[in-house]
DNA sequence: TACATTTCCTACTGAAATACTAAGATTAGT
DNA sequence: ACTAATCTTAGTATTTCAGTAGGAAATGTA
């Protein structure tokens, strides 16, 4: 049905929180996963892949904590949901052309693959700066929680 | 994953069978399913909500078969792919915004919007005679089977 | 050193969606 | 009647998803 999994959806929640406490020093995942809603154990594993491309750092231990670790202007929502969601391509032949003989001939994977890449730059061309201000703006016109 | 399910990926292939046969005639259902190497039992499925919106008619009985309903040229790829996925939207909240009671505050759903729109410009920009020319194209190319 | 706090890692599980298959009912031409 | 086709419903095996659980490892503090 080609829906983002809860990977992908609450990892850029995640990261739209660390951008917030960026330069703030570590957050603590409790913190988030209250805030968030979303269960401390859930969230854990996101965080790997995300640190694993270098987008987040952690601390270990008493003060611990995750950090960003590059500035939001830097972190397009690609760079998130790619990692987490492992593939952005509607079809696997994109990403393994092995899966299927056709591959050569498919005039409609040529499609998905537009389709692909529009994906791509729309993703691309927002970063977790951009979601800031988004939500700066945003607050500004709400006069109820 | 964000992947596109077989119904969206076989009912192309089905579609693109069916408008290369525009004019012909109906086209056995089971001739189709050889030539894509797709059950004709699996393909059936298919064919329901594609009859729903208009997109195909079908014959039934002796000499029957299927027929586009419309020129290739006014069928385009959202056409297929919405109806067949049910949703082109990433996230459940675009189409249902009672799911979340965050939908107000939520700046990521905005995201979510964003692409969402940019998968309908791209998929709603090409059409079935599209397919067919890029078809032609690239068999004038290929120079095995 | 002992302890508290935090991230890190692995395994497991229930629920849902996916990708089919099967079998017959219905319709239409010959 | 008979044959050829679509139509419809039910069932099923597999995979993916979403989440829980439990403990290991690291780090700061008393």
């Amino acid at each position: 049905m080609m829906r983002l999994s809860t990977r992908g959806r609450y990892g850029t929640r995640l990261m739209l929180q660390l951008a917030q406490n960026y330069k703030n020093g570590p957050v603590l995942l409790k913190d988030i996963a209250l805030k968030e809603d979303i269960s401390t154990g859930y969230l854990e594993h996101l965080l790997p892949p995300l640190k694993a491309i270098g987008l987040v750092s952690a601390t270990r231990g008493a003060h611990g904590g995750y950090t960003l670790a590059k500035p939001p202007s830097e972190i397009s929502l690609r760079d998130i949901v790619q990692s987490l969601e492992g593939s952005l391509s509607p079809v696997e032949c994109l990403d393994t052309p092995s899966v299927c003989s056709r591959v050569q001939r498919c005039v409609s994977r040529d499609i998905w693959k537009l389709l692909r890449d529009s994906i791509y730059q729309t993703l691309e061309s927002k970063t977790l700066e951009d979601l800031i201000t988004l939500q700066k703006e945003k607050s500004s016109h709400m006069y109820y929680i």
